[in-house]
DNA sequence: AACAAAGTATGACAATTATCATATTTTGTT
DNA sequence: AACAAAATATGATAATTGTCATACTTTGTT
């Protein structure tokens, strides 16, 4: 059983306002999980009872659409946890959780957490800090999914995906997402994003090689929305 | 200066949980205020420093979106609280709040909800589960937003006002938007939701009355959806 | 009552986006 | 290495939605 003192969890999450002694009985209660690239952490409507904890791997949180699409609502990073919400409103997920990559992550039994809750002023804050940031987020995502053109949605997830996840040494986005997946973060069907893509393409805004994406002309895609 | 001990917005917000004390000291410290319709409250962008009771009328959330229009995020009926994220992140709103309806509304300063937040506890658990709840809402929005047809967005968007503001006695909606309005709410052009409008009312599914909408087939409007 | 201004309605058309069909390429498995 | 399955790409076409022009109605003000 590893110690939570040092994990990467701990310095970005809410977690950081915990205590020597409560990371102890957090290091005793966690259970560790790999997760294959493809895997559910959760579904939505599962009863969580517990938060995950990203320790490594980058993972997408989805809800099906009644048209048979999935949206991905978010994405997220190690250092994030996982199912905040459901534990507070003490409801099943709304979202579902499927890892994008290999991951690691511990889980939390919701008991444990919510003694942390109740006892330290410091996390609690935290927690709802990072809670009214999603509400933030989701409420600027739901004007741009409304207001927007797809071909805006693209260019500036695009941008985000590169500014969030990084560049390999070749320049091209670091986080890989298929096709289908890039079209789920737009909200468009899986043709129009190729479409999309291979018309940025054209124009030399970017360069498609394989699966891999590189942006070009990141003030031109920055001018499309 | 009037009591709180009473006031609608304490038996349906965050506020029921504040004791005779507490009640007192908020009574003390808030400010009413009368608001015409189409007048802000706060604007995206101010400081807020408190938060707002709504006693009495509806408003809209809205965020001003690159391309000129304004996309309602949400409607606010009496009994709730406006300014709770801005509060609990310190930054200033993300949204504006407009009047609909004529409004009476108490503002209470930020310093002393703060306090009730760290003192009670209860207090504070209702809370943050009203923006859980929000933060559920939106993610859901989002999800609507992207997938769904202006057609369907129209429809479920006038079954929702139906069901949360009511009918008239002459069986119409209650709440009065305009077409505009209605178009923001959408996230669609003010023409074109004056199309749907029309062709839904050729249809037979509701019925236009100046302004007034009844709707007249829920059952065949669900099923657009 | 008269008028301007705002809101609502509709047509014509263009632009955007989805859908279906069909190649082509890549990936994974045996 | 060979093959099937999945992912990517592209064309053709239809459906949806936005834009601009214009007319009609309602509202509010003087």
């Amino acid at each position: 059983m590893s110690k939570c003192e040092q994990c990467i969890v701990r310095q970005f999450s809410s977690l950081k306002a915990l205590n020597k002694e409560e990371l102890l009985r957090m290091a005793e209660c966690k259970t560790s999980y790999t997760i294959k690239k493809g895997e559910p952490i959760f579904e939505e409507g599962e009863v969580t009872n517990g938060i995950y904890c990203i320790k490594d791997g980058i993972c997408k949180l989805s809800k099906l659409s009644d048209n048979g699409k999935d949206q991905i609502v978010k994405l997220v990073k190690p250092g994030e946890l996982l199912g905040q919400r459901s534990m507070i409103s003490d409801e099943p997920a709304n979202l579902s959780a499927v890892a994008l990559e290999d991951m690691e992550v511990c889980f939390i039994p919701r008991s444990e957490v919510m003694q942390f809750f109740n006892q330290n002023n410091q996390f609690s804050m935290n927690v709802m800090r990072t809670i009214c940031d999603d509400l933030k987020g989701a409420d600027d995502h739901m004007v741009n999914m409304a207001q927007k053109t797809v071909r805006q949605r693209l260019a500036e997830t695009l941008m985000y995906l590169e500014e969030t996840f990084g560049k390999n040494e070749d320049g091209s986005l670091h986080i890989q997402l298929s096709r289908e997946e890039l079209a789920g973060m737009i909200g468009t069907a899986t043709e129009s994003c190729i479409r999309l893509l291979s018309e940025l393409n054209k124009s030399g805004y970017i360069e498609l090689t394989g699966k891999k994406i590189t942006l070009l002309d990141k003030n031109k895609l920055k001018r499309l929305t």
